[in-house]
DNA sequence: CGACATAGTGTACATTACACACTAAGAAGG
DNA sequence: CCTTCTTAGTGTGTAATGTACACTATGTCG
């Protein structure tokens, strides 16, 4: 038993909630558990921090080692403590959370897991340990972030239509959005930039291409710039 | 050296920043460290994390040691876990804030602290730890929550007046607010009974006393209200 | 009873939010 | 090449909300 202190310690482990989408709507992905507690049981992505890495390293490298994901932008989310959220003894949890393109990352199985699956958020599988409990504190946040933050442009491609956004935007706050009121609304954030490329190979006029420009809006959001869509 | 485990775990502790509010402005509660390491260095009230209580529990039972202070409504602020940021080794702390009224709450120092004492926010002592940015990511969650949550009847007496709840929102917004418009905002609120009763002992027109209806509250935020002030 | 201190009230104007429907461009197919 | 189809792109009037602004009312105290 190398590792002895005075006195006890919970165990600490970070989770990710990663949500994606894709024209279906809004996705979370998941990994099947390989190993005991609730093994062959869908659980998020997750794992024990190591001792020389920030937490939210652990998680990046988690997340990277189980479903094969890297490079997402992870937002801490909470962190659940609850004496009795794990059968194996105390275990503390900080979950973090990010959005991504379905489509853009396709996940494989990896190390820990069996196997790694995109399921709705709407419908998910019965989830391990407090895990359904985290998924909702993190679509709460997702709900309430995507108000008054340009969440959505991390999920289109770096050029992208006004159309492709609207639709994006009407996927993530499950309403629909009227046309020109979107394009008004978005336009006047002014972060934008027009690429002067369209659409190809599409059977019907081309749309213009516009890219996210993030330089701008850091600018405008230190300046205290109302991003509500 | 009775506790072991496989792998190395960090430590792990709660930290608590309450703001207070009084007529000078936002205060916050700090303690004076009585033992190494920072000691006689001003602190974030806070310590480690029994095994059998939750996150929140011991926040409130650290706070109530070294502060006195008990029943705030605490919330989870953020969780702070970079290696480095505690000398003694690896220290993960999870964060919660609260806000309180000064004058209700005289503090003394207990147990683990040599004193406790209210500080300016805008101009604190120097901090042990990297307590000054847990202020901060405290500060900046208090000024953004305040804008679209209530947050300010829970420092005033249980009866109040209108003056007293705009003086309120004066000092947390910073900025001096128009009475009428002020008044108007919040009786549209709807949150908010006459008491039928007046101020007592002023050497002036007494003001009617108002009383926050929590439940009403309560339930105009699940149907969707929006509370900005 | 006059001076003083704070309570309490309404309106005009500017800004923003929202509802709403047609023309434009390009591709495909006969 | 002309019609059809599909999505792109655009403006205006109206309602709701936010904001600026100044006087009267009521009580105490000397």
């Amino acid at each position: 038993m190398p590792y002895s202190y005075d006195y006890p310690r919970p165990a600490l482990t970070v989770d990710c909630v990663i949500f994606g989408l894709d024209e279906d709507g809004l996705k979370v992905l998941l990994i099947k558990r390989g190993g005991e507690p609730f093994r062959g049981c869908w659980a998020i992505p997750g794992g024990f921090v190591d001792m020389d890495e920030s937490l939210e390293q652990a998680a990046r490298r988690e997340l990277e080692e189980e479903t094969g994901l890297k490079s997402v932008y992870l937002e801490q989310l909470y962190t659940f403590g609850d004496p009795g959220r794990d059968p194996r003894g105390r275990v503390v949890t900080v979950a973090y959370w990010a959005l991504t393109r379905v489509l853009a990352e396709p996940v494989r199985a990896a190390s820990d897991a069996d196997s790694a699956a995109w399921f709705a958020v709407d419908d998910p599988p019965k989830l391990a340990f407090d895990h359904a409990r985290v998924l909702e504190v993190a679509h709460e946040r997702l709900r309430s972030k995507v108000r008054y933050q340009p969440v959505g442009f991390e999920l289109l491609p770096r050029d992208f239509t006004l159309s492709q956004l609207q639709q994006l935007y009407e996927i993530l706050l499950d309403r629909p959005i009227d046309k020109r009121n979107f394009r008004k609304r978005v336009m006047d954030l002014d972060v934008l930039v027009d690429t002067g490329e369209v659409q190809q190979d599409v059977a019907h006029r081309a749309a213009k291409l516009y890219r996210f420009d993030r330089r701008r809006y850091e600018q405008l959001l230190r300046s205290g710039v109302n991003f509500e869509i």
